[in-house]
RNA sequence: GGACCGUUAGUCUAGUUGGCUAGGACGUCGCCUUCACACGGCGAAGAUCACCGGUUCAAAUCCGGUACGGUCCACCA
């Protein structure tokens, strides 16, 4: 033992010991050892994006307490690693940054900008992990956009395409024209706009009849295929089945029924473009109706649009519009409030358009995916719901191919003669089939010697749901089925469908198991207002500047305490800097007991008698490590560091350190028995409070523990100390009760003194305790000096007369009366 | 429109198998410069636990309904 520094200053305690962690190698996964269970986090690799922010640091601090608890716990704890590289919003903002368009440079150089910025992205994040003591194990660092993690995703397009989960088809899919991209239905954003309404009328052929319709794309009516009425609308009964003429493009389509349509809205007939909306190619299929490609990649008007041709959509809506008031055929407009569709990433309008594109045969795996949402655990257990009710929401296969540059390549060619269709092998992938022809002279079907490579790259999301494999060692690894299923599997209320459901998906379909027994679901962080936190909103939070100014230890019980997991919590900086005066509390706490250990082996406490105080927190903290462990167990990070805190502050410090001052000062009045008891379970319970602590504050439990208990508990780190268990036989009610009355009785007294506005230090002349019955006098008995040392009392008479005046505890067979 | 979550003091929040005399934090007020800590201690005020009904010896907690807020999904062309 060390004499400790006055002070806790954590901006020179945390960076010690986060690099001596790394020294030390105690966050290593042991592949060797086979003895110790595993326990494998899937840490989500995050998409750099600049600096880490509060909601990193809510997740990161989540999975690293389960990550710190585990690991005493015993087991052997896999908590790796990586970075979602790929992707739109780099490019994005790569070609915002850098002032270029993507299609007007070579690829590859266009590659290496995206590449040089996630780089500095990264190592920003990686930074703030750091600091904010993740114990990662950083040998297991990756990129996606890594070679190495290329052949993963290619590999596995390559055995799903094997099993016949890739197909390439001509569907219908959502179409970013900005980002000229095909993109999935959990890309797609929905906000409200206002639109407008607009009522044209589509004459009836041969006749001067007219329908009218409402539509708030009026630029589509060159795509209009029918027009569908309610069947049972009378107003449109007549109509049925004749032929209409689409104004402006002077082409017949057919009047037809479909009951979706609803006859209170607009006019209650809808024209049927190709397409408008996901609506229409429900209608579509259903009817079998042809398709008229209007738009072309990029929003602009086709061959198909007649005059309207090569106009952007936008255009050709002014057009048409002007059009049809000249024609007289408008009949009047309306605003009304809609929800559209946007590109998650740039905010475009999305489009549908028609494409051959390589999907992922997903629709039959619903049901799987369900089962086994079931039948994993779930912290909070609700939001089982979110998943399921996903999967059951969807309707297309998962469009799997993206016209981008940033990506991971599809690993296929085309014969050019036959357009033969030829896949990679397991053993040519990493490759780039844009840069590279496939492994073989001939084509298998024609014999042909040209090919194509494939254009199209794989949806970021391919990478990223293999993790649960890849992390495990997965393709190389002989046994990496110790790591997989992962043990938990961390995502966010806001990527459920997308990352939780991708990889159910994926690894049910690779290795007919899925990838995660349990889930472990975090809020989002909200600004101290209770709002979303944005820049924009003046309520952002910078996590750099929060953890620097106040240190990973104060933010971490922020982001552990400061609501229950699952729900969103608001930052609020008063809870951080709860958090750091907690932390200076159990520095002065342990600084204090360290001076009062001075002279004390525990070898020298062997069967010392424990007085009534020390049994009943003795008794009292091995339920609270029972209730610790099972929190922690469960994931309610909140309730485990509630309990310490409160604990350690308000049992530990207020009333036992209080209480145990005077035996420990003045033994030749208490004995020395006594001093040694209290020192033994000062010495233990401080111990088992820097454990329980040790998950949610590493650094300065950590800090403690060197200067105290190195070199009686032997363990390096703290970290790797064993997981208390519960001790039941400690573990005693009546033991409790007594003790809760003694201290009952001090605050009594306590209380009388600040009514009285005396110091708490100044002597009280006459105490006595009036107690009810015998049982009662004899437990007042056991803590009566405690009582008397703790308050400076000169006479303290414990009497069985029924009191005539003094203060009478509720629901406590005792009554006080003092003289001052 | 559907699903899920929430509604507890001025503010934020805990309360997960019903036993609560509703816990904590921030803020407010009063007292205490007590030899670990004024980044402290002791205390006070402040809550009809959204509302209505039901089950129960007992409901913040379980059930049904209503209102308001949030999130996600689906939508009106």
């Amino acid at each position: 033992m060390r004499s400790m520094p006055k002070d806790y200053k954590f901006d020179e305690i945390e960076p010690k010991w986060q690099s001596k962690w790394a020294e030390m190698k105690i966050y290593h996964y042991d592949w060797n050892n086979k003895n110790r269970e595993s326990f494998s986090i899937d840490t989500p690799p995050p998409y750099p994006s600049g600096e880490l922010h509060m909601g990193n640091v809510l997740n990161w601090t989540y999975f690293d307490i389960v990550a710190r608890f585990k690991r005493m716990q015993g087991y052997n704890v896999l908590f790796p690693q990586g970075w979602d590289c790929h992707g739109l919003g780099i490019e994005i903002q790569v070609e915002k940054s850098n002032n270029v368009r993507k299609r007007d440079m070579p690829p590859d150089q266009f590659r290496s900008m995206c590449m040089a910025l996630v780089e500095k992205y990264i190592a920003m994040m990686k930074e703030g992990i750091l600091k904010l003591g993740s114990s990662i194990d950083w040998t297991t660092e990756y990129r996606t956009m890594d070679s190495n993690y290329w052949r993963c995703t290619q590999l596995s397009f390559i055995q799903l395409y094997q099993k016949g989960y890739m197909y390439q088809g001509t569907h219908p899919v959502n179409w970013c024209p900005r980002d000229e991209t095909a993109i999935a239905d959990a890309e797609v954003d929905h906000i409200k706009k206002e639109g407008t309404l607009h009522y044209i009328k589509f004459p009836l052929t041969n006749s001067n009849e007219h329908l009218l319709i409402a539509t708030s794309r009026p630029e589509f009516i060159p795509a209009c295929v029918a027009i569908k009425v309610n069947p049972k609308d009378n107003r449109y009964g007549k109509y049925v089945n004749k032929k209409i003429t689409v104004p402006l493009i002077n082409r017949e389509v057919p009047v037809i029924t479909d009951e979706a349509v609803d006859m209170n809205f607009g006019t209650g007939a809808v024209q049927i473009c190709t397409y408008g909306d996901k609506d229409d190619v429900k209608t579509v299929i259903k009817h079998k109706l042809p398709v008229i490609r209007l738009i072309n990649e990029n929003g602009k008007i086709t061959e198909a649009g007649g005059k309207y041709a090569s106009l952007y959509l936008n255009q050709a809506r002014v057009a048409i519009v002007a059009d049809l008031t000249n024609a007289g055929m408008l009949e009047k407009t309306e605003k009304i409030q809609q929800e559209v569709g946007v590109c998650d990433r740039c905010k475009t309008h999305v489009e549908i358009l028609e494409r051959t594109q390589w999907f992922m045969k997903t629709m039959n795996l619903s049901e799987t995916v369900e089962r086994n949402a079931n039948e994993i655990l779930w912290y909070p257990d609700y939001m089982k719901n979110r998943l399921i009710d996903w999967t059951k929401s969807l309707d297309w296969d998962w469009v799997i191919s993206r016209q981008r540059l940033f990506a991971t390549p599809i690993p296929v060619w085309y014969c050019k003669t036959c357009g033969e269709v030829i896949i990679a092998k397991s053993d040519w992938v990493p490759i780039d089939p844009k840069l590279e022809g496939p492994k073989i002279v001939d084509c298998p079907k024609c014999g042909g010697k040209d090919f194509n490579g494939e254009q199209d790259v794989m949806d970021t999301w391919m990478d990223s749901s293999i993790t649960c494999a890849v992390h495990a060692g997965w393709p190389d690894r002989s046994d990496w089925k110790r790591l997989f299923p992962a043990s938990i599997h961390p995502s966010g209320t806001d990527i459920i469908r997308t990352w939780a459901y991708y990889l159910m998906v994926r690894h049910l379909a690779l290795f007919d198991e899925r990838p995660f027994n349990s889930v472990l679901i975090n809020g989002m962080v909200l600004g101290a207002d209770g709002r979303k936190m944005s820049k924009s909103l003046k309520n952002y939070a910078a996590a750099p500047e929060t953890l620097a100014k106040n240190g990973a230890d104060a933010v971490r019980q922020w982001a552990a305490g400061g609501g229950a997991t699952g729900s969103d919590i608001p930052y609020r900086i008063q809870d951080v800097e709860y958090g750091k005066r907690f932390l200076n509390k159990l520095w002065n706490a342990s600084s204090f007991a360290n001076k009062l250990l001075e002279d004390y082996t525990p070898q020298s406490a062997n069967n010392v008698e424990l007085q009534l105080l020390d049994k009943w927190i003795l008794s009292k903290t091995e339920n609270l490590t029972k209730k610790v462990t099972e929190s922690f167990e469960k994931c309610q990070f909140n309730i485990a560091v509630e309990d310490i805190r409160n604990f350690t502050w308000h049992v530990f410090c207020d009333y036992y350190l209080e209480a145990i001052k005077d035996r420990l000062y003045r033994p030749e009045l208490h004995g020395k028995e006594s001093r040694l008891a209290a020192q033994y379970t000062l010495h233990k319970i401080l111990y088992r409070l820097l454990q329980l602590f040790a998950p949610v504050a590493p650094h300065i439990t950590e800090e403690i523990y060197q200067y105290m208990y190195l070199d009686n508990k032997g363990y390096p780190s703290i970290q790797i100390s064993e997981w208390p268990k519960s001790n039941s036989t400690l573990i005693n009610e009546d033991t409790e009760k007594q003790g809760d009355l003694i201290i009952t009785i001090l605050g009594e007294i306590r209380n009388d003194k600040a009514q009285k506005k005396m110091s708490l230090n100044a002597p009280i002349k006459n105490v006595t305790v009036y107690a009810e019955n015998e049982e009662t006098a004899k437990i007042i008995k056991k803590g009566a000096t405690d009582i008397i040392s703790t308050l400076k009392i000169e006479n303290f008479t414990i009497s069985l007369d029924k009191p005539v005046q003094g203060r009478k505890i509720p629901f406590l067979e005792v009554s006080i009366q003092i003289d001052h």
